[in-house]
DNA sequence: GCCAACGTTGGC
DNA sequence: GCCAACGTTGGC
């Protein structure tokens, strides 16, 4: 079963428009160990992925992407250049995992944080409940009404 | 730039 | 294994 999901970016660091431009990338980065577990364990390729820009002037979902590979090493961990670097990662024991998504589509009407909140058929997303986890669960009717409104 | 929420670390 | 200290996220 197709299951649905938000994904946090900075635009400033990648944005919709990055991955619509390169089509598909690898989500790397992730170093919080409940997003990790959700990447490595729950996402299925096919999975569709609402993706937000967080900390920016107008934090909003803006388009919708696709899960195109199983999760596998994040190879950032090993490089000590990388602000993604972990000393405690080794080959052996990789701690952090990527997939990759393929853009689907930029959204002509971006749905905004502040009209999410404000909205109670919004109030379980746990973009509310659990602002800062960047690796978020959606439900299937709220991923339906999203894309209803967006479009 | 502030600060609340909350995840992680490490001493005990 | 508890919990205080600390670091990070992210909205405002």
């Amino acid at each position: 079963m197709t299951q649905h999901w938000l994904f946090k970016t900075e635009p400033d660091a990648y944005s919709i428009d990055d991955l619509k431009r390169e089509k598909r990338g690898s989500w790397d980065g992730i170093r919080n160990y409940q997003a990790r577990n959700r990447l490595r364990d729950d996402m299925k390729i096919g999975d569709l992925v609402l993706i937000y820009h967080s900390s920016c002037a107008v934090p909003a979902v803006v388009g919708l992407a696709k899960v195109v590979s199983a999760a596998k090493v994040d190879p950032s961990q090993f490089q000590p250049s990388s602000p993604f670097f972990d000393a405690k990662a080794t080959a052996d024991k990789p701690r952090w995992v990527m997939l990759d998504i393929a853009w689907q589509e930029t959204f002509a009407k971006p749905l905004t944080l502040k009209v999410i909140k404000q909205d109670p058929f919004f109030a379980d997303m746990e973009l509310v409940s659990r602002g800062r986890l960047s690796i978020q669960y959606v439900a299937a009717e709220c991923f339906n009404e999203i894309l209803r409104r967006c479009r």
